[in-house]
DNA sequence: CTGTTAGCGCATTCAC
DNA sequence: GTGAATGCGCTAACAG
C-alpha cells in the first residue's frame, strides 16, 4: 500500500514539464556541465514552478555516497559538547558535509541505538564521544568500516583515531594550583570512574596529591551522573567532620551539584571553601565569584577531529592517530588561599611524607 | 563510478546465506508474520553472522515512509532549547520516531539551509523554532505538506500549529515583581525585536510599566544576539547618568552579557542593582546570589508540541491550533527591594501619570 | 549535448 | 508460507 505523500513533484515531473529527459534534468539540478544554456533554463524554471525538492534519500541510495556525518554526543547539557558541536558543524559545512546529531543522554543503551540509527542512515563518517565505557559503542561498530573518530572519553588503546584532552596533566595542574594556595584537604568529586577521562582526571589528582606529599588527604568521591546525585554527595562531603578546604569537581554536572551544595551549606566561595571545576562554561566567568576552571581547547579539538575524519573521508592514510590536547587552567575567584586556622587543622603533625 | 563501501552485506547476501528469497528475509527482519519458525531462525542467524545492518535509506525510499522528525533549533547554547530537545526526543522515541536535529545557530540563512536539508531527507514531520522573523522558514516550507509544528518564536497569526509561551503576560509578571520591590528605573534589555517572542516580552514589559504609571522610566534597549554585544550594551546602560536600579533581560544570552557587565562595573546583586532574567537555566539557582528568572514550562511545551505533531502524523484532524502556555516567575536573590536613596532619586516629582 | 537504460537496497504485491 | 517480480526517485553509464 503505497500511501506516500500526496505528490511532492519528482525529477520526472520536472523533466516532463521542461520537455527534457530525466537524465538531463538530473544534470542541471546537480549543476553538472554539458547542458545547453537553453535547457538549463527550462529545467530550472520548471523545477521552480513545481516547487521541486530533491529527494536526497534516493540520490544517496543511487550514488552510494552520503554527505552526512553522524555525531553521537553523550550530553547536550554540557557546554563543552555543545561548543564542539558548533565547531564541527562549521568544519563539516565548509567541506560540504552535514552533521547528523545523535544524543545519547549518557545512557549506553540509547547510545547503542543512536549509533545503529546513524549507521543505518548510511553516513559517510562517524564521530563518537562515548558514554561510560566505550565497549558498547565499539561493539555497535563491529565490522563496520566507516571513517571514524572517537573523542574525549577514550584512551590511546582505542583501535581508531582519537582526540582527547590530556586530563591527567590538567588535573595535576589544577590540583597543583590548589596545593599552592595552601590547601591540604582537597576532595576530588567525580561523576563516574568508568568514564575514561574522568578516571584520568582522578588519577592526575591523586598523583599530584602524592607528589605534594598529601596522599593522606587525598580523597576521591564518586557522585553519579546527575546534578541531584552530585548535590547530595557533596552535601555529605561538606557535612563530614574534617571538611575539605577545597573541592575539585571532575566535570560540569558535578560542578553544578557541588555549587548548589556549597550554597545550601551556607558556605562562601572562596572564604569558607575553594572550588575548582574541570570543564569550563560561559556562566562561570559571569558572576562573582567567578568559578576557577580547567578549560579544554574546544576549537583545537574540533579542528583535530575534523581533520582526522576528513583525511579518512578523502581516502588518505588509514594509519591510526591518537591526538592529545592540552587544557589550561583559568584561575578566577572561587579558589583562594586557605585560611590559617583551616590550614593548621588540615596538617596533622603526624603526616608529613617525603617529597 | 560506483565507488561504494567495500561490502556491507545487503539483504540479498543474508537471503543467499540463509538459502531463502529476499522477500522472506525482508519479512523476518521486519518482524512480519507468515514465516515459518525454521526459516525465521535461519535468516536471523545468517544476518547475525554477516553483521547485517538494514539500509534504512533504501527501506524508506521503497516504502515511502519515514520515521524521522526534523527539529530545527535556533540555538543549542540556550538551555531552554536543549531541554526541549531532550523532552521531544523522549516523546518521539516512545512513538517509534527519531529526531533529526538541525542547528540554525541564529542565522536565517543557515536555518533555510537546514530546513531544506531536513526536508530533502524525507522526514515524516517537522518541528521548527525559527530565528528572527519566521518568513525565511515559511518560505522554505512553501507547498510542502509535511506535518508541522512551530514553536516559541511565532504568534497566532501563523498558518500552522504553534506552541508558545505567553511572553506578554510573563513579562508583565516579571516587571510587576520589580515594581513591587520599589523599582522605577527598570531597563529591559532584549536581543532583537524581530524575534516575535522577544517583541512580546518587550511589549509586556512596556504595558506593565504603563500600568504602574512608569512609562516615563520605561526603556527598552536592543543588544544583539551575542553575549559580547549584550555585554557592551549593558555596560553602556550602567554607565549612563541615571543608572537603572533594575535590569530585566529578555533572554538567556542577554542575561549572560548583562551579568558580566554588572560584574565588570563592580556592582553587586541585588544591593547595587537588581536583575531579572527571562529564561531560566540550571546554573542560575546554584550560586549566590541566585538569579531570579522567568521559567518557561519546558515539559508542558514539549508535550504539547509532540501531541500536535503526532496528531498530524496519525492523519487525524488538520485543524490549526495555537497553544499558549504560562510561564512562572522564580524569585531568587538577584532581585531585591530598591534602596531608599535610589528610590528617591528615581521618582521625579513631576512624573506621576494616571494608571 | 541529450535521451535511454540499468540498477542502488529494499518492501510489497501476487502467484504458486 | 514462499519466491519472483516490480518499482521508490534518482544517478551514471552509454549510445546516439
Amino acid at each position: 500500500m503505497d500511501d506516500r505523500k500526496k505528490s511532492a513533484s519528482t525529477l520526472k515531473d520536472v523533466a516532463n514539464a521542461a520537455g527534457v529527459s530525466v537524465g538531463t534534468a538530473s544534470k542541471v539540478l546537480a549543476g553538472v556541465a554539458n547542458v545547453s544554456e537553453a535547457r538549463r533554463r527550462q529545467v530550472s524554471e520548471a523545477a521552480r514552478k513545481l516547487g521541486y525538492r530533491r529527494n536526497s534519500i534516493a540520490a544517496e541510495l543511487r550514488s552510494c555516497r552520503s554527505m552526512s556525518i553522524g555525531f553521537v554526543v553523550p550530553d547536550l547539557t554540557n557546554s563543552f559538547f555543545i561548543e564542539l558541536v558548533c565547531a564541527l558543524e562549521d568544519h563539516a559545512l565548509e567541506c560540504g558535509y552535514r552533521l547528523i546529531l545523535a544524543h545519547a543522554q549518557e545512557d549506553p543503551e540509547r547510545e547503542a541505538e543512536r549509533i545503529r540509527f546513524v549507521l543505518s542512515r548510511q553516513v559517510a563518517g562517524m564521530i563518537i564521544i562515548p558514554c561510560h565505557g566505550y565497549e558498547h559503542a565499539i561493539s555497535e561498530l563491529r565490522e563496520c568500516d566507516v571513517p571514524l573518530v572517537m573523542a574525549d572519553r577514550v584512551d590511546s588503546s582505542f583501535p581508531a583515531n582519537t582526540v582527547t584532552t590530556d586530563s591527567h596533566r590538567a588535573a595535576m595542574d589544577g590540583t597543583g594550583h590548589l596545593v599552592a594556595l595552601g590547601h591540604r584537604r582537597i576532595t576530588f568529586i567525580v561523576n563516574a570512574l568508568d568514564l575514561v577521562n574522568s578516571r584520568e582526571r582522578a588519577q592526575g589528582y591523586l598523583e599530584a596529591m602524592r607528589l605534594a606529599g598529601l596522599e593522606n588527604h587525598a580523597r576521591v568521591v564518586v557522585c553519579g551522573m546527575s546534578e541531584t546525585e552530585s548535590h547530595a554527595t557533596t552535601l555529605g562531603v561538606l557535612a563530614a567532620s574534617e571538611r575539605p578546604t577545597a573541592l575539585f569537581t571532575g566535570a560540569n554536572v558535578a560542578t553544578l551539584g557541588a555549587l548548589r551544595a556549597i550554597r545550601d551549606a551556607g558556605l562562601r566561595l572562596p572564604d569558607d571553601i575553594s572550588l575548582l571545576s574541570f570543564d569550563d562554561a560561559p556562566w562561570m566567568s559571569v558572576l562573582r565569584p567567578g568559578i576557577s576552571s580547567i578549560h579544554q581547547p574546544v576549537e583545537a579539538i574540533g579542528r583535530a577531529i575534523w581533520n582526522l575524519l576528513h583525511r579518512q573521508l578523502q581516502g588518505e592514510s588509514s594509519e591510526i592517530v591518537h591526538l592529545r590536547m592540552r587544557a589550561d587552567l583559568r584561575v578566577r575567584d572561587s579558589t583562594g588561599a586557605v585560611r590559617y586556622d583551616e590550614c593548621r587543622e588540615a596538617t596533622p603533625v603526624s603526616a608529613a611524607p617525603p617529597l
